[in-house]
DNA sequence: GGGCAGGTCTAAG
DNA sequence: CTTAGACCTGCC
């Protein structure tokens, strides 16, 4: 089978999948990863050299590259935190961390699915709307369906979306936020270049995107490592292990982005990853 | 069984 | 501008 042997250091696959940037991938027993992503599904192995197996050189050129942030110097990425004692554990921890940059239309979606909702579940909706609206993807290892793309989600139902990927009252937010997509109502450049403030109030134009979606989509699929999404986790991490004490979520974004700057969303993911695989300030 | 989970929306102060 | 309550669903 093709495949691509990566000279990379800073590359775990659990940590990367872990972290909680994305959904639709899979472990297997042999403790490797499947991932689908652009249309694509590849084993990832990982180990003292990382394998992309059923990736060809064209497509690691163009997708992968890309999409695992292989062109990033996460060495120097670490040593730019070294001031930081409080973070240098959670980097220790999450070492094969890496930000991947995923595709805007599916991560807003499932963004929005992941409000007030388990990983398990997001993960089944996901991939419940992939088999549903999505296209099949040959591949060696599984049944496999890209995500559908914002027209053929904006013409789904809620019905059924609520009824068979079990969305719940997410249903219509993805159906709506799918419409104004489609429909080109949020400007794409504005995401990309804007000041970060203006990105995120350019996507919470779309129903069921609030602070905290938007900072991820814009981390995980626009590359704005200045934003600093705060869900529960990060919440309780930054207040046990910064602020000492308690403060709305917009306070500690706000706390978050000031404390690390361009590389907010960086730390944010080490902080994440430390924080809840150990139950911090639970 | 009531509580809770990777927030958002709405209606109020 | 900040804050309480409701909200699908599934599992403990």
């Amino acid at each position: 089978m093709e495949k691509i042997v990566l000279d990379v250091d800073s590359f775990n696959p659990e940590h990367i999948f872990k972290c909680g940037q994305a959904f639709r991938w899979r472990e297997l027993e042999d403790g490797s990863y499947l991932n689908i992503a652009h249309g694509k599904v590849i084993r990832v192995v990982g180990g003292s050299e990382v394998i992309l197996e059923n990736a060809n050189f064209i497509d690691y050129q163009y997708i992968w590259k890309n999409y695992f942030d292989l062109e990033r110097d996460y060495s120097a990425l670490k040593e730019s935190f070294s001031g930081d004692s409080i973070l240098k554990p959670a980097i220790e921890y999450g070492s094969g961390i890496r930000v991947l940059n995923q595709e805007p239309f599916e991560t807003i979606i499932t963004f929005i699915i992941s409000a007030n909702n388990q990983i398990p579940r997001i993960k089944n909706a996901v991939d419940k709307i992939a088999s549903m609206y999505g296209e099949k993807i040959s591949n060696p290892y599984l049944d496999a369906y890209s995500f559908p793309k914002a027209e053929v989600l904006a013409e789904a139902s809620p019905k059924d979306l609520r009824e068979f990927a079990r969305v719940g009252f997410r249903d219509e937010r993805i159906v709506e936020a799918s419409k104004l997509i489609r429909d080109g109502e949020i400007d794409f450049s504005i995401l990309e270049n804007s000041p970060i403030d203006e990105a995120r109030k350019e996507l919470m134009k779309l129903p069921g995107v609030g602070p905290k979606v938007a900072d991820c989509v814009l981390l995980f699929a626009f590359k704005r490592s200045e934003s600093f999404p705060v869900d529960v986790w990060i919440k309780r991490v930054m207040e046990e292990l910064y602020i000492k004490g308690t403060i709305s979520k917009n306070k500690v974004a706000e706390y978050g982005r000031k404390q690390f700057g361009n590389l907010a969303g960086f730390a944010q993911q080490y902080l994440f990853y430390y924080g809840r695989e150990n139950d911090l300030g639970k």
